[in-house]
RNA sequence: CGCGGGAUGGAGCAGCCAGGUAGCUCGUCAGGCUCAUAACCUGAAGGUCGUAGGUUCAAAUCCUACUCCCGCAACCA
């Protein structure tokens, strides 16, 4: 069975103008501005993704590791560093040929088709990658014949018969497992018959007992922990066994020739895992438009690969780590890997052939791409499965987007507005209460930042609603409409008042990496849209200068209404 | 004895790795407010942290056994 596969993409170089990028399909995507910093101090965070199979349509689980990448890019341009995030498609393989062929069209045109829909949903979903890793691209073919070439010059690579059961219809070889319980065969394999058949196979055997030491010292090679234990279990039934990097022509046109052996195409796996290091720069010409590779994988900052937890055993821990070893990469150039876990449906993991997929596009439409953000990576603690919710999403989005940082944003302008001709000032002597809701927003953001820093998005966007509803609270205990009613108060109805807009204008700057439209909408409305330019070592109390006047308040978050059914 | 995860007030979760008054959101009940997107704030009820042992001054957290639920089970060349 072929599983996808994940990928990522990086930032924008240092020295790059800001401005408009034609991205691989065409369309024009936006890319962030990126304050440039030396190259030589500041090395690059890559971050990749599972390109993704196209032998279908994307469902949550696409979106969500799409959307958790992205959501960690921004964070970390946000944090000033400079980024790149990969991500793609992995195109070959027997599935795709397959279905093609039952579509009566060729491979290339069923994977272009495909693709498209990958690339709509990620534009929809705001997704900006830097690098767009397609498996059927050139550079890409020429660097994975380019590591083969060195592997089998190594002595890495050899050629063996293998003999075994074999289904005609399946167009595969079957092991014991796919006996039935009586021993048999079942009638779902068709005609099944005894071959042999020579192949090419990679010495993986040979990387075993380092890949178990490497785990063993390296604490953040996976992450979350309990995934390592998993695989340093698997780890060691796995050891003596070597990996098949061929299939012969005749079964299996579509994919990456060998370059010593040309009746074969590349596995799947020595395919589709290079991707990370290809559509990084990895031996390709300076003339490529690929990154500068030695700037993004670094042993300074290693690169995070983003995967699912289906994919981490065998392929990505002990295939690619493996592979990576025999190419010559160290230890400090191994790659992290940040495993996460699947959204269910109703306790049951997602299904087409159940039919409880959910689709993103229609999520999407159904209640804004904001909400659907916001949701995907608010109700789940990265690395856990969580259980797909419509109704949560609902609830997460009415309650702490609508009700509290949308109505403190509303309340706070209107209420500037309203008394103070929407004209604010910082206001000095501090009481308690101001004192508080500052130690508050310093609380809060460190809370956010740290959690960030290790990837949990939902315990940041905890911590950062946590401020809101302080600022809430807040507001309650001042009363800022009574001490309107009252002219002596003028200065500390003017001081309350600007704590509020300070907290929102810091809540727009540290949701903007899950939210970012709705950021600059926040930023917008208190007539300070350069708030969307800072980083997180500008942020202190006072962005919002004395005599600053906001703009109109108007509704950032939409209450989703649900309709009672009848 | 295959491997991993989960079992925490009505619902969904965090906390467990580095033991020390059980925390969050929703829901429920009561009250307050009226600037605001019928939004906001306060208070209350509700849990023997799956079961049984063990270690410890102290266990949701560490150890052992067990029960139930979920997923995976490489190699499939």
């Amino acid at each position: 069975m072929r599983k996808p596969v994940i990928m990522l993409r990086f930032c924008e170089e240092s020295g790059s103008m800001p401005g408009e990028r034609v991205s691989p399909n065409g369309r024009f995507l936006s890319i962030p501005v990126i304050r440039t910093r030396s190259s030589f101090l500041f090395p690059m965070f890559y971050l990749t993704t599972a390109i993704d199979y196209t032998n279908g349509s994307p469902h949550i689980g696409h979106a969500y590791e799409k959307v958790l990448a992205d959501v960690i890019t921004r964070y970390r341009r946000l944090r000033g560093d400079e980024a790149y995030f990969l991500t793609g498609v992995d195109q070959h393989g027997q599935k795709v040929q397959q279905t093609a062929e039952k579509q009566g069209v060729t491979p290339e045109v069923f994977v272009e088709r495909t693709t498209e829909k990958f690339l709509a949903l990620w534009e929809k979903l705001g997704v900006h990658y830097d690098g767009w890793a397609a498996t059927t691209d050139t550079r890409h073919k020429q660097c994975v014949q380019a590591i083969l070439t060195t592997l089998m010059e190594q002595g890495q690579l050899y050629q063996h018969a293998h003999s075994g059961h074999y289904s005609v219809r399946q167009e595969q070889f079957l092991s014991d497992r796919d006996r039935d319980a009586s021993g048999q065969f079942g009638p779902e394999w068709g005609e099944v018959v005894v071959i042999e058949e020579d192949n090419w196979y990679f010495k993986l055997s040979e990387h075993t007992e380092w890949l178990k030491s490497y785990l063993e010292t390296t604490p953040d090679a996976v992450l979350p922990g309990f995934r390592k234990s998993e695989l340093l279990n698997a780890l060691e039934r796995n050891s003596g066994i070597d990996l098949c990097i061929s299939r012969p022509k005749e079964r299996l046109h579509w994919g990456i020739e060998l370059p010593f052996a040309p009746d074969y195409v590349t596995y799947v796996w020595f395919d589709a895992l290079i991707n990370y290091v290809s559509f990084a720069g990895y031996l390709a010409p300076p003339d490529a438009a690929l990154p500068d590779f030695t700037r993004l994988w670094t042993a300074d900052e290693r690169p995070v690969h983003i995967i699912g937890k289906d994919i981490l055993v065998p392929a990505h821990g002990i295939y690619w780590l493996c592979m990576l070893h025999a190419m010559g990469f160290s230890n400090d150039l191994m790659p992290r890997l940040l495993v996460h876990g699947w959204w269910n449906i109703r306790g049951e993991k997602m299904s087409k052939s159940t039919g409880n997929s959910v689709d993103p596009n229609d999520l999407a439409d159904q209640f804004g791409v904001e909400a659907l953000r916001y949701y995907l990576v608010r109700d789940i603690t990265t690395g856990k499965d969580s259980d797909f919710d419509g109704a949560r999403l609902i609830m997460l989005y009415n309650t702490e987007l609508a009700n509290e940082l949308g109505n403190l944003c509303n309340r706070a302008l209107n209420m500037s507005q309203r008394f103070t001709g929407g004209v604010l000032q910082c206001g000095g002597a501090f009481t308690e209460d101001d004192l508080a809701l500052q130690s508050s927003l310093a609380q809060c953001s460190a809370a956010y930042r740290a959690a960030m820093d290790d990837f949990d998005v939902s315990k940041a966007l905890e911590a950062l609603n946590r401020h809101v509803v302080h600022c809430n609270g807040y507001a309650e205990r001042m009363k800022p409409w009574e001490l309107n009613k009252n002219p002596e108060q003028k200065g500390r109805l003017a001081t309350v008042l600007y704590h509020l807009a300070e907290s929102v204008a810091h809540a727009a700057i540290l949701l903007s990496p899950v939210l970012p439209e709705a950021a600059a909408k926040l930023a917008a409305q208190l007539d300070a849209p350069a708030l969307t330019q800072l980083k997180l070592p500008d942020l202190r109390w006072g962005l919002l200068a004395d005599g600053h006047c906001i703009g109109k308040p108007m509704p950032v978050f939409p209450r989703i209404i649900v309709e009672e059914p009848t």
